[in-house]
DNA sequence: TGAGATAGTTCTAGCACGGAATAAAGACAC
DNA sequence: GTGTCTTTATTCCGTGCTAGAACTATCTCA
């Protein structure tokens, strides 16, 4: 549809917010007439404006920044878990406009598919340009190839979310997913790599190389999750002492605390519990705080990249901690390295949904046809 | 000066031996037309030669296939160390030609350039095009940031060493330059992404992903060096218990053994001993088989990668002990997720040479000039 | 000997790109 | 205010890369 060129440019305006041409040039590497010539045909048919800069002081012609129209679109993403949808709307650039969660009825995957569809249009938001569904497990060309929460196997789930709502549907796994929309609109927007790593009732992990998410059958899998991080600590279910999700997973760590407390607690009282200087809780935070900081390092020392975005609805554990993980971090870092710089994404579970959304984005991006852009979008011709 | 196909045509031709133009068509994503035009210049300059693929049995018009003109040039590859110089001699493939080994006199910058052009001209290998060097620490474009071995600090040592030696130089980080010749003519060839270690007297660590080697600064510091693999264990030099330093380098597993035997042995010497089956050699070596596979797998799982390439002088400890190897990766990866392929370069130390001699390689290349291939390269005109 | 198959070539029109010159629109000096 | 300077964007046009269509080459097989 698009030649590489106007990709490129569709991209660049979407992502880097009003942009002016003379910036574009650089980034993109082509020429100013270029820019006037692929610029031309997204504003005259209404997918790009041109904002005008009243003067900034600076000397010269003023620039003349592009934009997407506002309100060009909406999206919606939605990530499955075994027992809910994670619902969200946003705007074209993955923006927040609505937030639902619902249980999940069945697991059929038609059923799933209807209910996702109602949920969607139950939103509230007119012009949805495509639908995005991220979940965790292996997933390939618009089917789930192997879905352990849902019990899918090679499960042809976009076409089945397309046919129930009459939008294009892409589908992704969760944290590929995730792991865009953090290079694509989130906290890693202009780094060229970094590891995603989230905490809550499991460990995620993704990783972006060289500007792209690592799109590997292994992502479905929680490969970070049996990382050894403490040599001793609790035993995860998999019988790994001090593993990933013994130490960081909410379920552990809100388990550690009740059995030290001989009562039940739940992940967000163990936060409270710590933050109000409780030993039993303060020492479980601790040493997860550590374990986190240890498993930032070593991904970060085995994909050579600086750089780690923390997310997950477990991850007020970092701001709880931040100087703990800080200090673990370094401590197996090698010192003549660089840093690592952390990124937090505290959006909690919404950020899942978003990444769906991200995922359908990218997927339209790639959808524009410049001839067939639909009549109401081009702006009124003069009478 | 080549334009981006006839560069992707020549490093196809370069890496995928003779290779028909229909087959490049589908690998560059070219129409047959454009082949026929892009081969034309590299044939009529003597810089590729067209096969006949005598029939073969299938049916239809034979291929002939394009392929390097046999001995076009060759390449010189230097590894430095902190104590020699490994000099290879290859062909345009990386293919060895000679290998030597010069103990390094002193490290001032200039007079190892002026070692390094002695002992290139001492191989007694005509035509060589250009020369790689390696050496670890941090380089970029040209120059040595930092050499740790050396005492170097941002030294434009490529600049130095074309002075020397009148030809075209390279340099690059030894483990970036390992993983290039791993992916453009090692056991990486084909494989879209794979983790390189290393095994000898210090650890080694590159990464390639998306078919592009990661390169990092981070690659001159020994990142890989200090992951903690085992809970007990020795000690390395900078404090830590089981690392991969202290299990793994050949050094580390000498003076384990040496202590238990209460007498000096060397590592070539402990891999003997332990082939022949004395009890405490087979101990360290299976501890140490026992860390490299963790460490295989642990990099497998956070860098998305199911592939990884063994190398380095050490590496006999692979063949001695690959059961335990194999077990220990298994052990440490998720039982769902897709078995690490491993793939082992035994060529030892003259491998760290190669790895110079395909930047080298690389870096021709990327200069062809089509304009202006030398006279002595034009096939004879007919008179 | 001709049909069929596959590889590769020639011819040609389209078109993406950038260089050169030009226009636009402000700041600033006087 | 008017002219000069600076920066941004546009117009015009030649260059060169690309692929479609038609064609040629060279084999197998019946």
């Amino acid at each position: 549809m698009l030649s590489d060129s106007e990709r490129a440019l569709a991209r660049a305006v979407l992502i880097h917010g009003p942009i002016s041409r003379s910036e574009l040039t650089s980034r993109l590497g082509l020429s100013p007439p270029s820019l006037t010539r692929l610029a031309k045909p997204f504003l005259d048919r209404g997918l790009m404006v041109e904002l005008d800069d009243r003067s900034d002081g600076s000397i010269g012609r003023p620039v003349r920044p592009l934009d997407v129209r506002p309100g060009l679109a909406h999206f919606a993403g939605v990530k499955i878990t075994g027992e809910a949808l994670h619902v969200v709307a946003t705007d074209v650039r993955a923006g927040l406009l609505a937030y639902q969660e619902h249980p999940l009825g069945g697991r059929d995957p038609k059923g799933v598919a209807a209910e996702i569809a109602r949920v969607v249009r139950g939103l509230g938001v007119d012009r949805i340009a495509g639908v995005g569904v991220s979940l965790g497990g292996a997933v390939r060309d618009g089917r789930v190839e192997f879905a352990p929460f849902l019990d899918w196997t090679d499960v042809p789930f976009a076409r089945l979310v397309e046919a129930e709502l009459g939008v294009p549907a892409s589908i992704e796994n969760d944290l590929v997913a995730l792991a865009e929309a953090e290079r694509w609109f989130g906290r890693g927007a202009g780094i060229p790599g970094f590891v995603v790593i989230t905490i809550g009732a499991g460990i995620g992990y993704a990783l972006v190389v060289n500007g792209q998410a690592v799109h590997s059958r292994e992502a479905g899998v929680g490969l970070g999750g049996h990382i050894p991080l403490a040599a001793s600590g609790p035993v995860c279910h998999a019988g790994h002492r001090g593993c990933a999700e013994a130490m960081l997973t909410s379920g552990s760590i809100a388990a550690q605390v009740s059995a030290a407390l001989q009562r039940p607690v739940d992940y967000d009282e163990v936060l409270r519990l710590a933050a109000a200087g409780d030993p039993a809780a303060t020492t479980v935070v601790d040493e997860a705080a550590a374990a986190l900081g240890r498993l930032v390092a070593m991904a970060a020392n085995l994909t050579l990249q600086p750089a780690a975005v923390l997310a997950g609805e477990g991850i007020g554990l970092f701001s709880l901690a931040e100087d703990r993980v800080r200090a673990a971090v370094a401590a197996d870092r090698d010192p003549r390295a660089e840093p690592v710089r952390l990124y937090v994404d505290d959006s909690g579970f919404s950020a899942w949904a978003r990444g769906a959304a991200t995922v359908a984005i990218q997927d339209a991006v790639d959808r524009i046809d410049l001839d067939q852009v639909e009549q109401e979008l081009l702006p009124t011709p003069a009478p």
